[in-house]
DNA sequence: CATGAATGAGAGTTCATTCAT
DNA sequence: GATGAATGAACTCTCATTCAT
């Protein structure tokens, strides 16, 4: 594949992304892709074989892009109280976009459910659960924090920022109800 | 609609719930259905207009039928400890059995989002909320508990039932994972 | 078939007249006719057996309904104008109004066209012509007429009569040019 | 869409015309078509999304086509009586032909009954009054013809064809009926 | 006689996938 | 590489017709 295919293969996944976004994972055709593409049936069979590649083709793009966006923001001299804020403030505005890929990655897993190590959401739980430990047991450590069982509480805060995204998912979620648990979840923590 | 055909609807009912339970929403068809209940394609029709029907009229018996399950169980002379340990395990058990509908649930709610106040998983987040925080008063009142904010505590239950529900579908969820949060949950009301 | 059931076959088919009214031939099915006249599926069978057979009878009591309607009108003393005029009134009214059987009647000929001398469109229509012819000799014989080819002319008259019976039925027409086309007709057939 | 689909879209065009000539319009399926086009099921729903839309489509070709049959074969220094010779030796042609469209029209108007200005039959119908009445006003002119109320003459001639072509469609009219009838209408405009 | 549940054939429609150009 | 016409499988839904009660 030339480098010309290579510019159209990420237009083609950028294009899907919305699509998925808009529909979900099982709603989507590969016709609908082909339409909002713009490209031919067959144009698109040359780079993907189906929905589900498609996919995971973006799952892949978007993991790669976001790494690094929280550690990007993170400047020396941040307190773990400050970089926990930080963290809570991404994933509260990821939870509260419009555009979206959850619903499709939920529909994705639920339809594809695996316990496998690589399984991608376990692994992004999981790292999730680790950051936050690591960053409990630095507050602990400078002073910032109490807390008797940092694991249980890291476990804590990722359930409940699950939670939340499927109920914004379901029937929606106030930026207000958000707020209020993730202030209950800093309070617990803070030494006042 | 006489007496046999109520049976037969119930029949279908209780079919059809082992179809949603092992391929979710999206993936079931009427055929599906006609197939699992060895009846003829018209004789579905005569019941039922659409899998979307069938799955709401299964939530709603369901509804119905375990209203009562919780409240059955508590016996006099229970304190708020005991009885929120019996909420988490119901929870619990819930949570980690395999003939649950809850793939087809969300997948339904996933397509048919709405932010109404009579949305039934709001209903149900809800009015669970509204039963912890009464009983997590209770046990402040009984000098059981120590919470300084009842209604953040019912609120941060609930969202990690429903994380780790999620997760439970997705990746799965062991028994270990699921007792050690219930425990640092417990932990953080209880007064030793 | 008992007393019982000939009252319950008339009222089938006053049920079904209105609903081939309203429906021509081809789009009415035995359910709608079931559910025009609120009884079970079985139980219309064990009248009839098609659609077909149906509108056949409907036509046949029409038949024997309306024969003496015409003749029933003339009085003695009568002229052939008069008689005439009369004709062509029944003809009118038959032609302006709604309830009428006339598109299931030709939906069902087109599709069982027969140059049969049964045919019953063509028995009317042979018996119309007659009719005309004899009503014209009748006139030159008074001298109220004049008409060269009495025969031509009840042709004439009659698939005039048709030929307006089918525009009413596919995009209308007006009662003042039905008016104007019968008036045509009398004024080339009276002496002034 | 192609050169070539434009030609398969006239070959479906022609082979469903002879389904509609055989069948009519309610008969006819949109497997019917793919059986008689040879083609897939999918194949047709590409070019046509229903059996309206076929007939209608053949219907405007075929209007097109036939626009100037008529007028092509007027010549210079044609009277008027030989005009309206042709006209109606054209309709009788049409009248008594086989491969005819005129049930499916009939079917279809009938199902979509509309007065509107745009109805085609309607504006046929009225085009063929006006031509006729322009027609049978040069013949009195020219002295060929006697007439008094040429728009009524031309209404009825126009009648009269509608009546014959019902008649031929439901129960058959023989070529000696027409012309019989045409050479009445003929003679009543005619000055000996 | 009468009911209405049940069946199954058949029409409509959509899409994943292929393939000649 | 790219196109888009073509295919055929799969689903949805409706009814004529039967039959046990």
């Amino acid at each position: 594949m030339g480098e010309k295919s290579v510019q159209k293969k990420k237009y083609i996944l950028d294009t899907a992304r919305k699509v998925f976004v808009e529909k979900g994972y099982k709603n989507v055709t590969m016709k609908d892709i082909v339409e909002a593409c713009e490209i031919s049936r067959g144009g698109l069979y040359l780079y993907f074989d189906s929905t589900e590649q498609i996919l995971l083709e973006i799952l892949q793009m978007e993991a790669e892009e976001t790494d690094d966006i929280f550690s990007e923001n993170i400047t020396e001299g941040d307190t773990a109280a400050d970089i926990l804020t930080l963290f809570l403030k991404e994933q509260k505005k990821e939870l509260l976009q419009k555009n979206t890929l959850t619903v499709a990655v939920y529909e994705y897993f639920f339809a594809n459910r695996s316990t496998d190590k690589n399984n991608m959401l376990r692994k992004q739980f999981e790292a999730g659960v680790r950051v936050l430990e690591k960053l409990i047991e630095m507050g602990i450590s400078s002073g910032e924090f109490y807390c008797e069982n940092p694991k249980g509480a890291a476990s804590n805060i990722m359930y409940v920022l699950e939670g939340m995204k499927i109920n914004a998912q379901t029937f929606g979620i106030s930026e207000k109800k958000v707020d209020e648990q993730l202030l209950y979840i800093m309070e617990g923590l803070i030494i006042d």
